[in-house]
DNA sequence: GTGCTCGATGTGACCGGTAACAGTGACCGG
DNA sequence: CCGGTCACTGTTACCGGTCACATCGAGCAC
C-alpha cells in the first residue's frame, strides 16, 4: 500500500481527486460506476488510483451507506465434506456478487451459542445469513429471530421459503431408474439413519421408482452413513445373494459394499451394480469409480447467495442433483 | 434493535449520551472502559444502553480508530478434520479477544488466487492473518507480502519466526516410548507419505526413540494416512507375525490396522499393540479404542491468535502433543 | 489563600466514504 | 432568442464512532 509519507495514511479519495484534478465526488462515482461520467474523466481517475494503489476503506463505505456488504454464515463447524464445500462455494459466491463473508460458528452442546452467534453476526451489521447448521434449535432461533435480515437455510428440507435444498427425492429416483432401466428388478435399498430427512427422502424416491416400475421391493436395510456398515451390509448380502443391484444412500456405504463384494469375490458390475449418493470427492477414485448421484454443493452455494441478495425468484427452492454414470453399474448377468 | 422511529435508525452513542444526560464521549468511554468515569455515571449509561439495546456501529468504530478488530484466517478450505477444527478454535479465540475473523480462500490450482485472497484480506484491513494452507506457494506468497500484517503459518514445521506447530517428532518419541515401557521391542511404524514434513518429523522421532531403548528398528513401512492403506498393511503383517506393536503415524491407519487385526483373528491388545496419531474424535470409539497421541487443535487455534496479537512470547513456537493411553495397548503376551 | 495536580467530563474536529442538492454549459424545441 | 432538459461535475452535510484538547472542581502542599 503506497503511504503518503507526509500523512502516515493509505491514499482517500480526496487524494485521488486532487491528484486527477477532480472533486472527491467524482472519484466515488467512478468507484461505484455511475453512468454519467465522461470517459476521459474516468480513465483519468482510474489512472491515479492505479498510481496511488488507492483502495477504497470498506470501513468508510459501510459507515456512510450503512451497507455492510457481508454475508454472515451460521455454521455448525461441521467437518464434514458437504458443509465445509457449501461453506468454500458461498465464499467463492459471495466474493463475485462484491460481498464479504463472515463466519459465526456454534457449538450446539453450549447453552446460548445460537444465540451469541446469532448476536455477533448482528454486530457486524451482516446483509443477509446463510445457515449451514441443520440442527432443530437453530430453526427454532431463526423463527423469531430478534432483528430483521434475509436468510436461508441449506441441507434441510423444508417449505417455510427459507430452505433451499437438494431434491433428494427426484435423485434417488434417478439412481433407482438407472438401475431398472439396466435391466435391474432385485434391488436392495441401504438408507441413511431413520431420523435423517434426507435419508427418508431417498428411501420414499427408491420406493416410489420401484413401485412405478412394478418390481418387486424388498425391504430397505437401516444404515448409519458410515462406510463400515456398508462392508457389514455387503457381507450380510452375500450370504443371500438374491438380488443382482444395492443402491446405497451414500457413498461411503457404497464403498463399504463395494469392499465386501470385492472381499467376497463377487464382480461389481459383472455380477452385481452399486450406486452411491452424494458423489463424494474420492468416489471417483473407488475401484471401481463409482456411479453415484451428485449433490452440487458449490451449485448450492450460489443459489444460496443469490437468494439471500434476492436475485433468485422465490420458486426454485429445490437444486436437482444430477445422475453420474460410472463404472460399478452395467445390465444385470443372464 | 430498537429502531427509533423518528430517525429511522439504530441508537447511537448521542442517543445514548442525550437519555443518560452526559457527552457522546462519556458514553465512548464507558463503551472502552476508560478508567476514570464515576461509578454512578458508568452506570447510568450501562442502563441507557440496555434500555435502548444500543449496539455500537463497527464500521465507525473501525473508520474512527482506524483499526478493524478483524483476524483474516487464509484457508486452503480443506476438508479435513485438522484444519476445520483449527479454523473453528481460531474464530472462537478472536471472538474471545474481541477480534472477528473474516476467510479468505484459495484455491492451491488456480493461478493467482493466493494474491487475490491476500488481496481480500487487505481491503478488510486485517490486523493480522492466520494461514491454515500448508502450500508450498503460500508461504512463498507470504514471504513477500505486499503489505504489513503479522501473520502465522500452521500446520507447517518451519523456524521463519511465523510457524506454529505441534511437536511431531516429541509426540512420536513419546508414543514411541509408551509401547518400550509397556515391554514391547519388536515395533513397527506405519509412516505417513514422504513429502509430508509431519509424517517424517513422527518417523525420526519412533527411530530415535527406538534407538534410545536399544530396540532393534524394522524399516518404517510407507503408507499414505489412509484406513485402506492401513488394512492392507495390517494384513501384509499378518503374514510375517514377527512383532508386538505397531506405531502409525495417523489414527486413519490405526484403524486399518485394527480392522486387519480383528479380521486376522488376532486380538488388540491381548497380542498385538497399536497405536495411533491425532486423536481424531472417532478415535475414542474405535474398537478397541485407540491409544494415540492427541494434537489440540484447539489449543493451537487460541495460540495463533495470542501469537498473531503479539500476547505470546516468541519462544513458544511448538506444541507438546499429549499421548492419550486408551485400550489398544497393553503389555506384550509372554 | 494560592497554585498545582488529577480525576471526571465536555467540545469540536476528524476518519473516508456516500447522499442530497446545486451548478454549469451544451443542445433543443418553439 | 429564450427557457428547459440533460449530461457532467462540484459543494456540503452526514454516518457514528475516536482523538486531542479544554474545562472544572476537589484535594493537597506550601
Amino acid at each position: 500500500m503506497t503511504i503518503d509519507p507526509v500523512s502516515g495514511r493509505p491514499p482517500s479519495i480526496r487524494d485521488v481527486a486532487r491528484l486527477a484534478g477532480v472533486s472527491h465526488q467524482t472519484v466515488s462515482r467512478v468507484l461505484n460506476n455511475h453512468p454519467s461520467i465522461r470517459d476521459t474523466t474516468r480513465q483519468r481517475v482510474l489512472d491515479v488510483m492505479a498510481e496511488l494503489q488507492y483502495r477504497p476503506n470498506r470501513a468508510a463505505r459501510a459507515l456512510a451507506s450503512s451497507r455492510s456488504r457481508t454475508i454472515g454464515i451460521l455454521s455448525a463447524m461441521s467437518t464434514d465434506y458437504g458443509p465445509a464445500s457449501i461453506m468454500a462455494s458461498v465464499e467463492a459466491a459471495a466474493r463475485a456478487n462484491g460481498y464479504w463473508v463472515s463466519i459465526a460458528n456454534i457449538d450446539p452442546n453450549v447453552e446460548g451459542s445460537i444465540s451469541d452467534a446469532l448476536d455477533q453476526l448482528r454486530a457486524q451489521a451482516v446483509e443477509a445469513i446463510v445457515v449451514v447448521a441443520p440442527q432443530k434449535r437453530v430453526f427454532e432461533a431463526l423463527a423469531n429471530l430478534p432483528f430483521e435480515v434475509p436468510y436461508v437455510t441449506l441441507q434441510a428440507v423444508g417449505d417455510d421459503g427459507h430452505a433451499l435444498f437438494f431434491d433428494q427425492y427426484a435423485g434417488a429416483r434417478l439412481a433407482t431408474r438407472h438401475l431398472l432401466e439396466l435391466g435391474h428388478r432385485a434391488i436392495y435399498h441401504l438408507t441413511g439413519p431413520q431420523n435423517w430427512i434426507e435419508a427418508d427422502a431417498r428411501m420414499q424416491g427408491f420406493l416410489d421408482e420401484m413401485n412405478a416400475w412394478d418390481a418387486p421391493t424388498t425391504a430397505p436395510i437401516l444404515g448409519d452413513w458410515t462406510a463400515d456398515f456398508g462392508y457389514f451390509a455387503g457381507q450380510e448380502l452375500l450370504r443371500v445373494r438374491d438380488f443382482t443391484a444395492v443402491f446405497a444412500s451414500n457413498d461411503q456405504m457404497a464403498l463399504g459394499l463395494l469392499h465386501a463384494f470385492r472381499d467376497g469375490g463377487v464382480d461389481v458390475p459383472g455380477e452385481v451394480s452399486v450406486v452411491g449418493f452424494d458423489d463424494i470427492p474420492e468416489a471417483a477414485h473407488f475401484w471401481p469409480p463409482l456411479t453415484t448421484v451428485r449433490q452440487d454443493f458449490a451449485e448450492l452455494g450460489r443459489r444460496a447467495v443469490s437468494f439471500v441478495l434476492g436475485e433468485l425468484d422465490t420458486e426454485a427452492h429445490t437444486i436437482d442433483p444430477r445422475l453420474l454414470v460410472r463404472a460399478s453399474t452395467a445390465a444385470p448377468a443372464r
